[in-house]
DNA sequence: GCCAGAATTGTTTGCGCAAACAATCCTGTT
DNA sequence: AACAGGATTGTTTGCGCAAACAATTCTGGC
């Protein structure tokens, strides 16, 4: 920088004015410093500026064990968003998620001194250990969970979820079994609880749920108990690839799907439309949220407080895994 | 830091010593910083010691555009790695790959100024840009070309196509149809390669490969003219996703797999083995692959030259997909 | 032509840390 | 008992930048 100055005959403050877009610069000088700047390719030393202003201009992510469709795509928003807004993006994943790894996955974060956190980690544990929000880093989470400390951003699951088993009532399904998410998972309470809601409202008996893990080897083998039940005549799922399990069981135990079974998913992964046959679910704009967590955490750094974003609507996406139920 | 070290009764350098595991602290001395930082809670100032030494310890990756199963496990993989090392991660995403956006990025991490640069983005274009390999900054690609420029690391697609092609030989099929991946990307033409090697050897005609673009969508609708040649019984697909889109379009035209026609995909996603009927296909391990990324950065860190690592062979997953030829 | 206030540039200082060098304290040896 | 050489700690300095304050130059209005 000292460089620069020398070269474009001014200050070294007045060239570090000219990079941080300072009003009062003479045109001329202006010009002089940038074309000094990229004679010599200088670039800017962020330590020092995040030494000097105290700003890192980064955000941190926290990444749940698995990078599956969905935190993928937020996680693509997340940066997308994060560098228009001018920030940076650090990331650390998770082995496991429990308190202590999250507490340390949060620590290296804010040792690195970001401004602020996302979780993309759905689990409970997760929005749990954020209470421990360091130093005032804001966090916002993924998860349903609703705290107040933090901002929590997400799609309307028991909505989502009621919408879902409403088509297939309105298909005229009367045994609607429910292959739902693990435990640990507020939003595989969520489902579980619009499903029972549809259900309820229509005067139908509303089973045990079947509970998987988010895995489509879950949604198979779980699946195969599901179809022991000569009962049932639809299922939903409580994601995509629980589903998908599930059509491979279908179709091992001979029965056609729509003709005999109608199979509802959630989330709308790219390979939904292209399961045998494919498949019917709710969509979700996972790089959307991901946007919408930057947004949150913006509005945080500019000091406002944590509050609530009204959820976001997944979509019914139709397509030919439902249809009347057998007579 | 100053604190602490008034606490501790020491100097600020001999904290500084502490953290920084220095040789010949006495023991009491160290237990009394130890438990000081412990009281005041204190952490380190990342941007400062990169300041002071010139080593920000993190590394950045340049993630492609579609953050799909491939890519998204090969960042987990290099994260774990890396943080392993005691590197942080930073991480930038494209939404178009060509040398503007590639550029662009790579001088965005540089300004981080991180020590090495992993490229998750397999366009060819990534592995050209990766000649501006700014400032001494190490750059590894998962892209397949080889520069001398930078490391490469990569599985092997060539034999791993003229294994999967082989796998359909070996079953007595003659008319072996593959849908590739679309130009600019030298993992396509890899596959087409490993493809016409094992038709050649068995002197089998190979036709025009149909060109798709990695998803099942292309899988999907080329299938469908690939489908309209009655000659083949069996395909090939790029990946797996190609397959899936493929099996649809089987499926709607009412043949059956694998009794009518075979399919192998490339990549093992967690899907393949539930498509319906479950794939045969190419296992690669992505996640090894991130980590062999930073297993290279580590090398040339450590002021190794750039060299060609051995690539890691795909393994045959047999499933239901694949059956001998109709008579 | 003179002045208030704005525009424009310069100077000094400190952010938190580790490198370089210096000083002191040990230990076993002769 | 005096000393070499290692062990242990302290002091000073600078990394590259922006904040705070200071100085200078310009502008329009009278």
């Amino acid at each position: 920088m000292a460089d620069v100055a020398r070269l474009a005959q001014v200050s070294q403050q007045t060239v570090s004015r000219v990079l941080n877009d300072y009003a009062f610069i003479k045109p001329d000088t202006r010009e002089r410093v940038l074309k000094a700047i990229a004679n010599l390719d200088y670039r800017p030393n962020m330590a020092a500026r995040t030494l000097a202003t105290s700003r890192s201009r980064t955000i941190g992510v926290v990444a749940s064990d698995y990078l599956s469709f969905g935190p993928a795509s937020a996680l693509f928003g997340v940066e997308q968003a994060a560098s228009e807004e001018g920030y940076g993006v650090s990331i650390v994943s998770l082995r496991e998620s429990n308190r202590l790894t999250i507490a340390e996955a949060l620590a290296r974060l804010v040792g690195q001194s970001v401004e602020g956190i996302v979780m993309i980690s759905p689990q409970d544990v997760s929005a749990g250990a954020a209470f421990l929000s360091f130093e005032n880093v804001p966090v916002v989470t993924l998860s349903s969970v609703d705290t107040g400390e933090h901002t929590s951003i997400m799609y309307d699951s028991v909505e989502g979820s009621r919408a879902a088993t409403q088509h297939l009532i309105d298909l005229g399904h009367k045994w609607i079994a429910h292959l739902a998410g693990p435990a640990g998972f507020t939003v595989s309470e969520s489902r579980v609880h619009g499903w029972r809601k549809a259900l309820g409202a229509a005067h139908l008996v509303a089973p045990d749920p079947y509970v998987c893990d988010w895995t489509a080897e879950s949604g198979y083998v779980v699946g195969k108990q599901v179809l022991s039940d000569p009962r049932f005549t639809a299922a939903y799922c409580a994601n995509d690839r629980i589903a998908q399990g599930l059509l491979l069981a279908l179709y091992e135990a001979g029965r056609v799907v729509p003709r005999d079974f109608s199979v509802v998913g959630f989330d709308d992964v790219p390979e939904a439309a292209y399961c045998v046959p494919p498949l019917t679910t709710m969509r979700q704009d996972f790089t959307k949220l991901g946007r919408r967590c930057i947004e949150a955490l913006m509005a945080r750094l500019n000091g406002e407080p944590p509050q609530e974003a009204d959820p976001l609507l997944p979509v019914l996406i139709q397509r030919s895994s439902t249809a009347p139920a057998p007579v």
